[in-house]
DNA sequence: AGGAGTGTGTACTATGTACGACACAATAAA
DNA sequence: TTTATTGTGTCGTACATAGTACACACTCCT
């Protein structure tokens, strides 16, 4: 649905194209998931897996972290847990930004990279 | 745990003083579970309630939603939506946000609000 | 030709989530 | 003093999550 199985065997693919390491069975062996398994995913005939198994897919297949993890319908438990100290603060701020432009945003995180405010 | 329940039972019976419509029964009819339920929630003999649940309870007590979420160890699955639609941009924002005063982030939250920028 | 490696179908399962149903004793209201 | 209301203990359960185990047919080396 979210299109996250096709997208890995796409992704898996691609690499596979350049370094037989990345059939399959040697994925899921080093993901530490059963063939089967990774193959459903893959397929759509499975959900996408819980977020420790979504982060080292995303590892071994060289793909960004957070990026992965929208794609699994979620949002990092870290990222969660800092929003949970501060609720009202980062609720506010996230739906204030909600509409925001992608270019706006990235001004936001430089100034509060650069921190001269 | 999260003293969610402890927090809710206080509540509760601050509002009872005043209005005899907060027994744990009455409430427990108007959020929509049973009694049972309720009580073991506010003893944390049951874990907190679902997102819906609790932002119904949230609700009939006057309590912030965000704020109560965060109680449940929740983020709220309408700004986790937010987040997953440009999960880069806002995953590095948060984390850059991680440490900063509350102050700064408000302050944030007021340039974006104020749109002069 | 034989073995290694490949992807997949089917069946099963353990753990967690989120409650409901009912009965009970204690307290408060009429 | 009935009657109603309150909080709670115990038991059960429907559904989702996150996979495992095994067998199978196919393909690629060598």
């Amino acid at each position: 649905m979210s299109q996250f199985g096709s997208r890995t065997r796409e992704l898996r693919e691609r690499l596979r194209a350049r370094d037989r390491r990345y059939s399959l069975r040697q994925v899921a062996r080093r993901v530490g998931v059963e063939p089967a398994y990774l193959s459903k995913v893959e397929r759509g005939a499975a959900a996408p897996p819980s977020e420790a198994t979504t982060l080292r897919l995303a590892a071994d297949l060289g793909e960004d972290p957070d990026v992965y993890l929208a794609m699994a319908g979620k949002v990092s438990s870290e990222l969660q847990a800092i929003i949970r100290k501060r609720p009202k603060l980062f609720a506010d701020l996230i739906r204030q930004l909600r509409d925001a432009p992608d270019a706006a945003i990235f001004q936001v995180v430089r100034v509060v990279r650069d921190g001269d405010w």
